[in-house]
DNA sequence: TTCATATTTCAATGAATATTGAAATGACAA
DNA sequence: TTGTCATTTCAATATTCATTGAAATATGAA
């Protein structure tokens, strides 16, 4: 990954919506879920909506197909897992750190239904 | 972390110049380097260098202390794996993910002389 | 004190960003 | 075809951001 795609992946995220945006794809999981429930899951209106799935899809975080008059976006988990290898990448200069982030198969939020 | 402080910290990171005064200072570990050193390495103006410490010092990336005429700059690691460990928090809902990014002590990209 | 070095502060400028409202597109049903 | 739902496009606005130049502050040396 090089650094004009890393600033691009960071900028995405950098924002309020669309950080919630990005966790509940996150936690969707590879399926993904139709514009409108994420709409009404962060309550945001659709063409806001729009303008943030477009930064996330443009820093490939996100990807969309359609089924029927729904647009389903998910996570790109590839994108996110080289984010964060671009990030700790070299860390320390070969000094031991602190423990590394993890992808967590955990607990749901409870939001997703919605 | 909490959502404005992760949000705050992509932020700091999403511009070109900070990122790789934090990947330096990642490198640079944790003893960190002078801000005149980061200045040279990147070839950055000083009072634009002083603006970007300070957005990373407010995101909690960066910590400070003067030795001398000079102010040492360092990564904060804790911050740095909190925020990842945000990310990938609740990944994919339950299902197995991709694997995990690391802090990897790696080889050196020879810079931090400068 | 005076001088030089290291870094920060301030003010101004141009560029990028998020949100809104209204209108348009695409897909499906009657 | 017409109507409706789901989503996107467009234009306008207010805000935030990065960079610059000049001046200020802080430390240390002579």
């Amino acid at each position: 990954m090089k650094k004009p795609d890393v600033v691009a992946a960071l900028a995405a995220l950098a924002q309020d919506n669309r950080l919630d945006v990005f966790r509940l794809l996150v936690e969707a999981g590879p399926e993904g879920m139709p514009a409108g429930a994420v709409a009404t899951a962060l309550d945001l209106a659709p063409n806001t909506l729009t303008f943030h799935f477009d930064r996330l899809r443009t820093a490939g975080l996100v990807t969309v197909r359609r089924d029927g008059r729904s647009m389903i976006y998910a996570a790109q988990f590839e994108t996110m897992n080289s984010l964060l290898g671009y990030l700790t990448d070299n860390c320390c200069g070969g000094a031991p750190c602190l423990p590394a982030a993890e992808c967590k198969p955990a607990r749901k939020r409870s939001r997703i239904s919605a």
